[in-house]
DNA sequence: GGAATCTTGTTCAACTTTCAACTAAATGGT
DNA sequence: ACCATTTAGTTGAAAGTTGAACAAGATTCC
């Protein structure tokens, strides 16, 4: 990446905007992940028992889940394996694709997001949402959305040679 | 943290801002990560030998470090340890404080930082800075300024009793 | 001066994540 | 039908991270 040419620095306000974005970034999650250690969860777990419990019949093939969950085959793999120790999910075969498994949350698996879920959204308001005003809520959405679009996009162009 | 009252679900707009926030920042940071591949850091790392070298005599109090690259002091030791390996760093006993070390950034080290530099800063404009207007790049200053204050100050609410 | 306390930084053990290797099943071309 | 390739998912070892415990030096306060 940027092999040659004299390397545009970041200008003061450019040096501002990421910045302030990656340090709040960081304490944010922190917090967040802090908030919810009483539920014996970290925010990738959540993530898999929120996107889990939102799939139909509570179960998704394990690579859906990962898609969704952002994490990599073998991560979800390894936290299925703690996960499944503490009664919160099962996996099961497939039937359709003989290679494949689901991943089925269990009845106290569903309790336990449950009981997580407020708390996790409380926290996520305090410490961001509601430090917003619906008008900066939309430009995030907006400026963040255009990012993923073009990571994406990026992604495509460079995919295969790297 | 909240314990009881029915919870405040995230409406459409509250929640638009905040998955395209992860999600944008999750796919931002692996992407940002695997740019520094090709010279063996980790954004950990860069911000770690970023601010040693814009330190007096490129050299800071272990401490200062971890505080300023938003380590635990724990981790620190950890990564100093594989890079005073590499070369990178040395570790020089503290006279006026003789519990102390200073982490003092190589020769090596310095032109390691050089040479990563430029690409990880063309790194942060083309998959980030550069996405983004004049009006937007401070509109995020300011939102995530303001994220960061807040919390600062949460914290010290909280601080105690967590 | 000295006991209690705080701070600095490391270490150990437990845990988590990554990366590459692997098995087994599905797919696709000929 | 057959072989090559791709895909699903797991595994094991190595590397990284966390958090509590610790040693040793500083500070405080009487």
């Amino acid at each position: 990446m940027a092999k040659k040419s004299a390397p545009r620095w970041l200008n003061p306000r450019e040096m501002k905007a990421w910045r302030s974005y990656i340090i709040a970034s960081r304490r944010l999650l922190d917090a967040l992940d802090s908030d919810l250690d009483g539920h014996d969860l970290t925010m990738a777990d959540y993530e898999v028992m929120a996107q889990l419990s939102e799939a139909p019949g509570r179960r998704m093939r394990m690579s859906e889940l990962a898609e969704l969950a952002m994490l990599s085959k073998s991560r979800l793999s390894h936290r299925m394996k703690v996960m499944e120790k503490a009664g919160w999910v099962r996996r099961e075969e497939c039937v359709e694709d003989r290679r494949g498994y689901w991943a089925v949350m269990t009845d106290k698996g569903w309790k336990a997001i449950v009981a997580a879920a407020p708390s996790h959204v409380a926290s996520v308001r305090k410490r961001f949402i509601d430090q917003l005003s619906a008008k900066e809520q939309e430009a995030l959405a907006g400026i963040f959305g255009h990012v993923t679009e073009e990571l994406r996009e990026q992604y495509r162009e460079e995919g295969s040679d790297r």
